[in-house]
DNA sequence: AAGTCGGGGCG
DNA sequence: CGCCCAGACTT
């Protein structure tokens, strides 16, 4: 039986869906999954050459699970959300070692895997077996939240709760895949955050948010809070073959498991860290201008400074987290856009 | 310059 | 459960 919201929804689909996206082509739950994990946090366009490169490099989920992490945020760089490749790697694990590289067809199980919550987890069994699930992204947040005039911002647990019955009750029982795929085709190029093209929407008939003239106040937006102000220093640290010194980072936080300059938090910091690994002064031979980055909770002002060694560094520091980066070299593992950015400028 | 995005993790 | 965390991109 298909509801007549899906119905419209579908005879859109046919006409004005996509159909031609890498991973609409054999839509295996490895394949969704992967671009699924991608567009949790970025557009389509952008996710396409990552998602090409990726395939290429781990056309299965075995390939993935066996790669080191590395090779992993490699590709991922500069796509942001680096807990999300981590998590990646380790589902892959997961699903190599407890489900003999089959990806679990129950909803139930597919969420204890991380990176998979509800959402995901409903549309790779949507997606690729055309299991009945509803799935609540930030495109069909927006379609619904406009359609039902749901004002409160999704973070409200009773909105989120709003929103997902609504989903629920609008799902078809056939036509799955295709009515998955059409609400976020929907939400993606008709129902936009401005200037949503009501007069081409399938659902201007029922939608409140039309009728009211106001879809732009759909959905509620998250309460805004001001940004704290965060400083540190990066250290340059050269040898005398021109290069680099790079800082394996923690696997959690900022930038986690990416590779970037030493921090500290003052010049202190930093003269007693030098003087201890390479017994050295801290000359400082050059100060460059700040780098500012943006994060969604905080602001970051990094204020590289290049310091010169003089003598050959001791070999001790390769390995186990550090290494000296070459400029002409290829380097395997992931950087943030942050270095990348640094790199750029100076080569 | 401000808004966006789904899920993890903690108390 | 309620709250915070994470980053590069679009508008």
């Amino acid at each position: 039986m298909i509801p007549e919201f899906a119905n419209k929804v579908l005879i859109w689909f046919d006409q004005h869906g996509r159909k031609d996206l890498p991973w609409q082509q054999h839509p295996t739950p490895y394949r969704v999954w992967v671009s699924e994990i991608m567009l949790q946090q970025t557009q389509v366009a952008t996710v396409i050459p990552y998602y090409g490169r990726f395939m290429q490099r781990f056309p299965d989920v075995l390939t993935l699970a066996d790669a080191p992490q590395d090779d992993v945020l490699k590709l991922w760089e500069g796509l942001g959300y680096y807990s999300r490749a981590r998590n990646l790697h380790k589902t892959a694990q997961r699903v190599r070692d407890e489900y003999a590289c089959v990806f679990p067809t129950d909803r139930a199980d597919m969420e204890t895997l991380s990176g998979i919550g509800r959402s995901t987890a409903a549309a790779i069994l949507s997606l690729s077996h055309g299991q009945a699930h509803a799935i609540l992204d930030g495109n069909v947040k927006r379609v619904l939240a406009r359609y039902h005039a749901v004002a409160g911002w999704s973070g409200e647990p009773r909105t989120l709760k709003q929103l997902w019955e609504h989903a629920e009750h609008h799902l078809p029982t056939q036509r799955n895949a295709d009515y998955t795929q059409a609400m976020m085709d929907m939400g993606a190029t008709l129902c936009t955050r401005s200037k949503p093209l009501c007069l081409l929407c399938p659902l201007q008939d029922g939608c409140k948010a039309f009728q009211q003239g106001k879809p732009q106040d759909y959905p509620g937006k998250r309460p805004k809070k001001d940004l704290p102000e965060k400083t540190a220093l990066a250290l340059l640290l050269r040898n005398n073959d021109g290069e680099l010194l790079l800082q394996h980072r923690p696997p959690t936080g900022i930038w986690g498991g990416l590779w970037s300059f030493p921090e500290f938090a003052d010049e202190t910091a930093m003269a007693d860290w030098l003087a201890q690994h390479f017994a050295q002064t801290c000359i400082v031979a050059a100060r460059l201008p700040t780098l500012t980055h943006t994060f969604s909770h905080y602001r970051l002002h990094l204020q590289p400074l290049q310091v010169d060694l003089d003598a050959h560094p001791a070999r001790i520091m390769e390995g186990n987290g550090w290494l000296w980066y070459k400029a002409d070299t290829h380097f395997t593992g992931g950087l943030s856009a942050a270095v990348r950015q640094f790199f750029q400028n100076i080569e």
